[in-house]
DNA sequence: AGACAGTTTAGATTATATCTAATATAATAT
DNA sequence: ATATTATATTAGATATAATCTAAACTGTCT
């Protein structure tokens, strides 16, 4: 049943349902903890070493150029990647680097005098600080 | 004067100021353009070859950790740097990647209870679309 | 079956950033 | 002043992340 909705979202967005797309969407659907290209491509290859590294790479900037799936840049790291469900913030570890969920809410606009002639796509919030983990090890010290 | 400026922000955060981190300061002052680390790199030293590579990375490192400079990712591209004078958001193109400054304003906190045990230390709104130039040649075909 | 667009592949290549360990410099102490 | 120490810099090697290449494969349509 997720299979078939995965399908679905894939040729809704004309990409042919594949082997290797299939597998990292159901990857990324199974892991919510926004994982690097190299650990879908690990894991999807693991078990059955379907896909090379640069299919894994195509498909995701496709995922994400098709809209299903997002891709949150961390400064000095491996891009991370999360399935686009329900609109959500982010959250990044400046210690660990590792990337949460955060609750959607709505942003005010910025003045339409401030965007000038720039299109704007989307806004999307990204928090910092310290997670739970890291945040627990700063503080037994 | 700037010279000065520049030499107590360094000094103020434990930084000492030395040729090649001023050269960095400077250069970030003079171009608001969010240049990436290579650019800085290549700039600083195109005139006075003085620093190395590694410096030019290493002093970008402690000036963000200090709080003076900050690093803004982009996704598939190198990371970009600006000065952290006022606060303000950020606009990348989707297209060229480039970053602009967006006039800064408040973000409502998220529910204490969406929070958890994280600490967070910022929030910062990263718009997405067009920038002007690629608007342009976008509405132009 | 044949043609075609889209997809995948292994490996090479490029781009980005960090590490190493020797050296230099500045601040402090003697 | 000189010695001591912590900090900073360097060139080049290395590591990591992502893309490119050109050939081969797959599914769809006729």
């Amino acid at each position: 049943m997720d299979a078939e909705a995965i399908k679905r979202s894939l040729e809704g967005s004309g990409l042919r349902c594949t082997a290797q797309r299939y597998a990292v969407m159901e990857f990324l659907m199974d892991h919510k903890g926004h994982p690097t290209a190299a650990e879908i491509f690990e894991a999807v290859n693991h078990v059955d070493p379907r896909s090379s590294r640069a299919t894994t790479y195509n498909n995701l900037r496709d995922l994400v150029k098709a809209g299903l799936v997002r891709e949150v840049a961390v400064e000095g790291r491996a891009g991370r990647f999360d399935l686009q469900g329900m609109r959500h913030h982010h959250f990044i570890c400046d210690r660990c680097g590792n990337v949460e969920d955060m609750e959607w809410f709505d942003v005010p606009r910025p003045a339409s005098r401030s965007l000038g002639k720039r299109i704007v796509r989307e806004c999307h919030l990204i928090f910092r600080g310290l997670c739970p983990k890291c945040a627990q090890r700063s503080a037994s010290r």
